[in-house]
DNA sequence: CGCCGGTTTGAGTCCATTCAAGAGGAGTGG
DNA sequence: CCACTCCTCTTGAATGGACTCAAACCGGCG
């Protein structure tokens, strides 16, 4: 009953983003960014792609020239040890620039695969640093975004030491519920769990197994309610309460307050 | 027998820097710096000051305008779940700027608290602010430092969700040895773990009773050696690959190689 | 209709925790 | 100089949360 992610296919899923937009808003939000500043941006040169579920949007290691933003859909950093055992480093959705440090630093040290059918855009990496050098809001801006990003990491590593499985899941779960609903990408208190409970697992270093008997309690106990990819929160409150969720590492501005449903 | 951290009570350890050479060559290293970029960094206002083990160098939450760097010592950046538990975040050390994201969001989300006397130096946020959209390089060099930072929070991330106690205690090791030896901190083989056993348990997502057990079992094994406060690796490759270690997540710069001893 | 990816369920095991107590070294005060 | 305290490390025994292995189930798809 009630799978989480069964099979993406996605169809109403496909993406069409035609340009920088979403990623523009997003770091306009963030950093506020002058007319001048936004076309600049607007005006960078990008290839734009769909990808499939399962491939990948950057390769571990691999050198590029270029880095990588998410218009549309789910993608997730991740890396593997060497047995072999993959954790997931972070989510990304609509808006976020998944391999900035590529830009900045030539390296990826991580890759990053489609959670679902994605349109991305390639920028190449002389053209942004060019930018960030001409406009200092746009330099402050990318180094805003690298910090945000490295306080949602933080938060994850907190999430992995103190917390059981069943903070660890009901963490996530805020955090994506939140995330979406500032990326104006929830309706009527639905929000995407674009993961299947494998993928859950190798986000909060649990097995699928247990993942599963997790959910199943936090569905029992009634606090959210599972659709075919997609959920809902019944207590927002309680949920948050039982997460330890304090959505301030988001660095959100204030604004959207309170239940994301 | 074989203490980590008896006390650090330190005399030896009592440091002096009067300027911010350490900082600055850590991001010449990282970035590379023209002689004006140097000497427009070592002009910054700064307040240097000593900080007693186990005090804050930057209160969690707290409001401030100025920026700290790490001039001498070892510190941590931490926080703590709602119930009290917490976690270690990132392990700081000479040269390092511990709480970057102040300078660019405004906000830490995190305390430092220093884990051995310490030496600082509060930098204005404004000061470095305005050197950075002055200097296209300097802002550059900023960003990058942010992203390694987060590159090591990522990797911390891995050996918390995948990894074992035996692991992440040896990797943790492992890039403390490498990290000191890149900023020429340790002296013939041996290098400091200024952490107690309880601290390496906030680290490592462990009870401070099962890190005492597993490093014993390093110990009878032959991997390591402890001496007060200071440890020597005894057969560095064997630990590295025990630990999953690979150093390129630190993103140091080629030329120093293999064995930190 | 059979395959496939994902979810569900069961039973047994183990790594790490919890609780508790002792031991050792370093500083402090009488 | 000794008693006392604090902090850290050490050890033991019992418990438990999460893992492993394995099999069954389920819906969609070719």
């Amino acid at each position: 009953m009630a799978s989480l992610a069964p099979q993406a296919r996605d169809g109403a899923m496909r993406p069409l983003a035609r340009s920088l937009l979403a990623v523009v808003a997003r770091l306009q939000r963030q950093s506020g960014l002058t007319d001048t500043e936004r076309d600049a941006l607007l005006a960078l040169p990008a290839h734009m792609t769909v990808i499939e579920r399962g491939d990948h949007l950057v390769q571990e290691g691999k050198a590029t020239d270029s880095c990588c933003a998410l218009l549309a859909g789910f993608a997730c950093r991740h890396r593997s040890t060497g047995a072999g055992q993959r954790q997931i480093l972070a989510i990304h959705m609509k808006g976020d620039l998944v391999d900035l440090q590529n830009a900045g630093l030539g390296t990826v040290d991580y890759g990053v695969q489609a959670l679902t059918a994605v349109t991305v855009a390639y920028i190449p990496r002389r053209a942004l640093l060019k930018l960030a050098a001409e406009h200092p809001a746009i330099a402050k801006a990318l180094w805003t975004d690298a910090l945000i990003d490295a306080s949602i990491t933080r938060e994850w590593l907190m999430n992995l030491g103190r917390r059981n499985a069943y903070q660890r899941i009901s963490h996530l779960l805020c955090e994506l519920a939140v995330r979406e609903n500032h990326a104006s990408l929830n309706d009527d208190g639905n929000f995407a769990v674009p993961l299947t409970q494998e993928q859950i697992g190798e986000v909060t270093g649990l097995t699928a197994v247990h993942v599963n008997r997790t959910i199943q309690r936090m569905r029992a106990e009634g606090f959210i309610r599972v659709a075919a990819q997609r959920m809902s929160i019944v207590d927002w409150p309680a949920l948050v309460a039982a997460a330890d969720f304090d959505r301030a590492y988001l660095h959100q501005p204030a604004g959207e307050n309170g239940v994301p449903s």
